[in-house]
DNA sequence: TGTTGGATCAACT
DNA sequence: GTTGATCCAACAC
């Protein structure tokens, strides 16, 4: 890890989403657990906003679940879906207004014998290409939802790598909203899950 | 209380 | 290109 690395502050997350979502490529994804530190470089994002996106989970309008939304940028959203994957989320924009950033693909770079432990893989496969196989990976389930980014535990760094490409596109594996092109991804990166 | 479908993935044909 | 695995939030009743 380079000396240079500085943590995300809670300005970074502050700002409008898709400014946010296009600066997390090439950030790093750390995460601390059980005395072992696990990261990943950002490849692969993409931008859900407002009660007014009809893919945003808070379309439908406050809920139990899309609760940490609403709250400040900075924290974590960790949701459950087709009934065996977890997606992780990055909170945006200020306290009120829901929005947030899905993480949908990284390379790893630390702790990666950690990942396959906790893939339990059954053969070669890239462990990270995809927000269902990112979560396995760094083993994220409901319990990680709700973390303050600006903590200890999960966050996001800043490595000062060379900046890389990054193109756009509408979002993945959703109905409504396709018009958008909220998605943000490294071109030259082999763990973006779909390229167009 | 019951139904339905989803911001997925891997293993098929 | 299609499908099975498998849970839970949202909504209808």
């Amino acid at each position: 890890m380079s000396s240079k690395a500085k943590k995300l502050k809670r300005g970074f997350y502050l700002r409008p989403t898709l400014e946010v979502a296009r600066d997390l490529i090439g950030k790093y994804l750390v995460y601390r657990t059980g005395g072992r530190l696990l990261s990943a470089r950002l490849v692969e994002v993409e931008a859900y906003i407002g009660e007014d996106d009809p893919a945003c989970h808070a379309a439908v309008g406050r809920t139990p679940r899309n609760e940490v939304m609403y709250g400040p940028g900075g924290f974590s959203y960790v949701y459950f879906i087709y009934g065996m994957y977890y997606c992780l989320n990055i909170v945006t924009e200020v306290k009120g207004f829901p929005a947030a950033v899905l993480i949908r693909g990284a390379e790893p770079v630390d702790g990666i014998e950690i990942m396959n432990l906790n893939y339990g893989r059954t053969r070669q496969v890239r462990l990270t290409n995809g927000p269902g196989k990112l979560c396995k990976a760094f083993n994220l389930t409901r319990k990680q939802n709700n973390l303050d980014l600006t903590g200890s535990n999960l966050y996001l760094e800043d490595r000062h790598d060379r900046a890389a490409r990054i193109k756009s596109s509408a979002r993945i594996g959703i109905k409504k909203g396709v018009d958008k092109n909220w998605r943000f991804f490294d071109p030259d990166s082999s763990y973006v899950s779909v390229k167009r």
